[in-house]
DNA sequence: TAAAAAAATTTGTGATCACAAATAATCTCA
DNA sequence: TGAGATTATTTGTGATCACAAATTTTTTTA
């Protein structure tokens, strides 16, 4: 299953929505951070480079500008949001309380299936790293996360955290080639384990260090500095 | 300032734009419980509706459809979802996490004019219980909560409360003509009392009352028990 | 009479056009 | 030469149309 239908039990094609096509490709462009943050994106353009007519596009727009994946400006111009000091603390605030929390309940649902689809993506993603393929690396560690999420079968907080993640996305692929990347503990190994031996409490620290640990990059990279904790 | 332009500081209508008109409309359709859950409701109706052509209507719908106002089945057609057991659990989950820490953030920045200005709708809400006056008290209370939250200043927090209330707005107007509301302990009073002596604990725990106090009517209505605690 | 089939209608989606506002490019004049 | 005014272009919005899928209504058949 994709990453994007966070609710879907299974894919239903039964007809070509053009729509859905361009949604797809704008959010995979917006998380593996393709848009340049401030620089406008015009329906047009995008409706060119992907062979359809504006409509899809303005939809898909107006679909993402409502999860805060993209802005628009009061001249009705829309871009990728810059990341602001606020705007980071808030994140880093929101996902601290809402993703331990959602981890707990997709323990409840663990079963082998989950933990072998969790080890496969986190090797993929260790991968990456290893490459330096950033866009690899974002689109790898966004399905780890929300193939765990999606496990605790929450879809109403689990679309909120997907706003959230729409919010950071464009600036998860920083993490890749950071210094020191490599010597990080693999946070999601642990939670892994945390989940086999179903560990609540080790399970919350896992995925609330392996936030930090992210943001911290994020925030050293963009503003000077680690997240306040 | 309405309630719908949740981050903005003063309204800017430099041009007329139909689809602000009609999102606002859908929204305060949707928050007083005026289209029955599960009703599908369509384009072109709602469009000659409100007089006009069905673009505008289109994009407000992909809008509310995103932040979960509106469901959106496999066969595109669009309604109120209905409320359900696991929906109602998560949304009293997330909102106990996430209101009462908006709430102290408000605190910070709370002056006279903000005490102000709850009282009075306060005193609204508390006349539109007498009255019996359901959609007048769905748009106070809704304005009371909002007039607090937006004072904190954590716009991406509160995009995520504001998915919430739209999920569990259709269903406020129940509390109104409860047996025993008018006996219920006023817990906006306790919140702007907090707010006054900036005393935290018991604003989390005003909030948090009142959260429980509400949801549980709508969960006794609905579900025929009260909320999870 | 009720279930199945067929026809008629409604509905969402995608495309195209017109228009005014916003942006970019050019020109003017000191 | 460069800042301000003017023109040209681009852009988002709203309207209308075509079409296929979904829904409703009608008809048929057992």
């Amino acid at each position: 299953m994709s990453h994007h239908d966070l609710n879907r039990d299974e894919d239903s094609p039964d007809r070509k929505i053009a729509y859905e096509t361009v949604y797809k490709s704008l959010y995979d462009s917006i998380i593996t951070g393709r848009f340049k943050p401030g620089k406008p994106l015009t329906i047009r353009g995008l409706a060119e480079e992907m062979n359809v007519s504006p409509m899809p596009v303005r939809e898909s727009i107006r679909h993402l500008v409502a999860l805060g994946a993209l802005e628009m400006q009061t001249t009705r111009r829309v871009a990728v949001s810059e990341m602001t000091e606020e705007r980071y603390r808030e994140i880093v605030k929101v996902r601290i309380l809402l993703e331990p929390e959602i981890s707990v309940r997709a323990m409840a649902h663990c079963n082998n299936a989950l933990i072998n689809k969790l080890k496969h993506i986190d090797n993929e993603i260790e991968s990456a790293l290893d490459k330096g393929d950033a866009d690899c690396y974002s689109l790898k560690n966004w399905e780890f996360h929300f193939t765990l999420y999606r496990a605790a079968n929450c879809p109403i907080m689990l679309r909120l955290i997907e706003s959230i993640w729409l919010q950071f996305g464009p600036f998860m692929r920083i993490i890749v080639g950071r210094l020191g990347t490599s010597y990080m503990v693999d946070q999601h190994i642990n939670a892994i384990t945390a989940l086999k031996n179903k560990d609540e409490k080790a399970l919350r620290e896992a995925i609330r260090q392996d936030i930090y640990d992210g943001m911290d990059r994020i925030g050293e990279k963009l503003l000077g500095h680690a997240s306040p904790k």
